[in-house]
DNA sequence: CTGTTAGCGCCTTCAG
DNA sequence: CTGAAGGCGCTAACAG
């Protein structure tokens, strides 16, 4: 089955030129004569001939990918940044590789770095240590989410600020009693959020009770988790404030499943304004992130430290904003102060 | 900035043997005296070397990594998939490379398969052009999804009769008056599930009016705009089988937003089994795919192909599920049969 | 068991 | 403007 793939020595013959003049006539085609590059790509087209990015790249000491590490590939949330990522990074030349950092054992980490398997790498892991990152040698790296360190360049959305946000639109819609379904502890995001809100509450001279503090890890099951706490206290907050919209998904889901009406028992915020936000029932009061943004800009960024042979670089905010949909109302009568 | 890396030659001098040795000490350790794999390794250490993978696939006539053509990244559908598809990659040895076939201008395909970028291919595309894979030479190629063709090795699921299924549990349930929301015309899921239902309507002695039949594309949007055509029906079906879950999910949201009741006025079952569709209220009757198991043995086909350097191999096909949860429900009273 | 030798296919000075 | 030659870093025969 392996058949013979032209070289460029078959071009080479066929066209009776060189294989420099080949190579050229290719990748610097205003450097040979008309006649000659005529002459060479016919019979590039007669051979099919496609040049070996294996050979070309040894070569040229580079390997034309990037590598994206994902904490969890099945989490929906990332497939749309890797999109914005993919769409900047293919008309730049670039292939996207793709590694699962839960999937793959740690040490791989440090290999895909110090492999030169490829060209920059773009880390969406908040909770990669970062003694992963000092090799020997790497490649240019970009993070696109927040991260212990503020050593690299990263491009970034401001958490903190999110929240606070979130925060304020239920303090200014009569709330008092508010909670917060937190992340998975240790990340980064679930810091910055739960962060910003603890701010925003003793700014408002709230309390943000121990008991109102859900643990979770950004999933719908951990949503739902939230919900069954809630149902069993005895002093309920008023309206949540989730850290992620499929924890807020799940959490309202729960709730109505056991009977609770969302907004007028509990009103919800989230974060992220996943697509399926708006569709939600109630449509989903949330924190918008610009994923697709977040992608490309960190292509961009990643591209133009490649470009200048740096390993370090600018590093970018990116602004979030309060989607109002009908999630939140005000407290029910008679709950609008603490207990 | 560029650092000198260690090169295999480095090793050898260090360590006081040939390069092939270092080659083979790290390749087939078992082809080498033990204090000489000692040295070479404790060499290795020293100089923090990394076989350069460029060079070796060069040499070894191979990439090291397979391409998944995704037609778009962006929607959470594959992102499971391909979290399955990477957890058998990559303790096979191959890096995961990811193309997003909307994003990428059409030629680059060809490109992809003619260049020698991957060891093999997963599609994920079912509506790329069957000529696209007549190139001169290609890697071994597997389906992950219907064809239109049936001449390649493919990983799929039975949608036909995911569809029947569906219609049956609603015809079981009392509905005689049900609709179709599709997906994009021209798609093979679409013709399959179409076909399925309009298959098991008929044995049921039932009609599939063609105002009943909603166009769509798998989208939440499009879920929506058919709840909005429904609304406008004169004569509306009881129950909608929807083509995938996001559509399921449009179309529930958009109808109860209108103040419709799901199920009791309503009843609807998705297809696919998202993770959401549980916590969506009220939770979402609908036809499960084994998302991660595609991806699983896709990965295991191609490898198996590889191995054997085939360009063709077995195909599987995996069987759906009807998972009942509260989407469904007999119809209102007195619309249970036909108007 | 180890070293020598010969490329994998391409690009890029350096001459002509 | 074009050709000749060398080598990117590695591995796979083939000898020894």
């Amino acid at each position: 089955m392996r058949q013979k793939v032209a070289t460029i020595q078959d071009v080479a013959r066929l066209s009776g030129v060189s294989t420099a003049t080949v190579s050229r006539a290719l990748s610097h085609p205003d450097r040979v004569a008309e006649p000659t590059r005529e002459a060479v790509l016919r019979a590039v087209r007669e051979t099919g001939y496609v040049a070996n990015p294996m050979a070309r790249n040894l070569r040229r000491r580079r390997t034309g990918s990037i590598l994206a590490l994902v904490p969890n590939l099945a989490n929906p949330f990332f497939s749309e940044i890797l999109s914005g990522l993919a769409s900047v990074l293919t008309p730049a030349g670039y292939g996207l590789l793709i590694a699962d950092t839960h999937t793959d054992p740690a040490g791989r980490l440090t290999y895909y770095l110090e492999s030169g398997l490829a060209d920059g790498v773009v880390v969406f892991d908040g909770t990669l240590p970062e003694e992963a990152l000092a090799t020997r040698r790497r490649p240019p790296v970009i993070l696109a989410c927040e991260w212990m360190g503020e050593t690299l360049p990263s491009v970034r959305v401001d958490n903190a600020a999110g929240a606070e946000i979130a925060i304020r639109h239920l303090y200014e819609m009569g709330h008092r009693r508010i909670g917060h379904a937190m992340g998975p502890v240790g990340n980064v995001l679930t810091e910055s959020r739960l962060a910003g809100a603890r701010r925003e509450l003793e700014a408002l001279g709230l309390p943000l009770r121990e008991d109102w503090i859900f643990r979770g890890d950004f999933g719908l099951a951990s949503g739902s988790a939230a919900a069954m706490t809630w149902l069993g206290l005895k002093e309920r907050p008023t309206a949540v404030f989730c850290a992620s919209d499929e924890a807020a998904c799940g959490f309202m889901g729960a709730l109505q499943h056991a009977g609770i009406s969302v907004p007028s028992a509990v009103s919800v915020v989230g974060f992220d304004d996943i697509e399926v936000a708006a569709h939600l029932v109630p449509p989903l009061t949330t924190i918008r992130q610009p994923r697709r943004q977040i992608g490309r800009r960190a292509g961009e960024l990643l591209s133009a430290m490649i470009e200048a042979r740096a390993l370090g670089g600018p590093s970018e905010l990116l602004p979030v904003e309060l989607i109002r949909r009908q999630s939140v109302a005000p407290p029910p009568p008679g709950q609008g102060d603490l207990p």
